[in-house]
DNA sequence: GTGACATTTCTATAAACATCGAAACGAGGA
DNA sequence: TCCTCGTTTCGATGTTTATAGAAATGTCAC
C-alpha cells in the first residue's frame, strides 16, 4: 500500500458514521448487508448513507454486489489488512507497535 | 481506545502532510525533531506546519517539549499502538487481518 | 406496461479543513 | 534592556466534506 491509498483509507474511516458502518460490515461478515438495512440499523437517512457507502467503496474498504433488488455491501478485509500493515510498517518503526497488538478477542 | 479517539487519530493521519509528518517523527525516533527542521524537511511553510502539528498533538499522536529555543516533537507510539489495536479488534473480527500483518521490514 | 420497492444521483446549504503571509509571543544571548 | 531566533496565533480565502429532501434510476412481480 502506498501513501495516497493509505490516506484515502484513513480518511474513509475517520468519520463517525463511516467507522460505525465499517464495523457493522465487519460484524456482518461474508453475508454482508443491504444498504437499506444498514441505514435502518445506523439511523442514517438513505441518501446520507449512500454517500458514506460510496466513500468507503472509493477507498477500497467495501465492495458491493447486486442481489435482487438490494445492493449488498461487504467489508474488504484485504484492504483493512493492508492498511494495518502500512501503519505498522511505516508508522511504528519497530517501536513495539507489533509487539502487543491485539487481545485475541474473536468478536465475530 | 474508544471510537471518538480512534476517529480523531484516523482523521489526524488522513492528510498528506500529516501522514508524512508522523512518519518523519517515527523515523526521528526518541530524539524527536524541532518544528523548524520538520517544516524545512517537508517543505511546508511554518504556519501551515504548526497547524498540522497541532492537529497531530490534539489527536494524541505527537508530543512536544521545549528545548532551549526550539520545540521538539516526538511521535507517540503508544497512541499509534492503541489505534492499530483498535482497528484490529474492531475492524477485522478475526478475518485474518492479524494473521499476515507485516512483512517484518524493520525500516528504522 | 404498470406499480412497488431499493438505492443512488441531484441540488442546495452549512460546516469543517487547508493554506499561508503577517503579526505576536516566548526564550535566550549580549 | 534590546535584539534575534524559533514557533505559534491571527485573519482572510479557497477547498472539501457532511447533510438530507426530492427526483431519477434500476429491479422485480404481476
Amino acid at each position: 500500500m502506498d501513501s495516497p491509498t493509505a490516506i484515502s483509507a484513513l480518511g474513509a474511516l475517520a468519520q463517525e458514521h463511516r467507522l460505525a458502518l465499517f464495523r457493522l460490515l465487519v460484524q456482518a461478515g461474508a453475508d454482508g448487508m443491504a444498504a437499506g438495512a444498514i441505514a435502518d440499523t445506523l439511523g442514517v437517512p438513505n441518501s446520507s448513507l449512500s454517500f458514506h457507502l460510496a466513500q468507503l467503496s472509493r477507498a477500497g474498504l467495501a465492495r458491493q454486489e447486486r442481489r435482487h433488488r438490494s445492493i449488498i455491501y461487504r467489508a474488504d478485509y484485504g484492504a483493512m489488512n493492508a492498511l494495518v500493515g502500512y501503519l505498522m510498517e511505516n508508522c511504528c518503526a519497530g517501536a513495539g507497535c507489533a509487539a502487543a497488538p491485539v487481545e485475541e478477542r474473536k468478536s465475530a
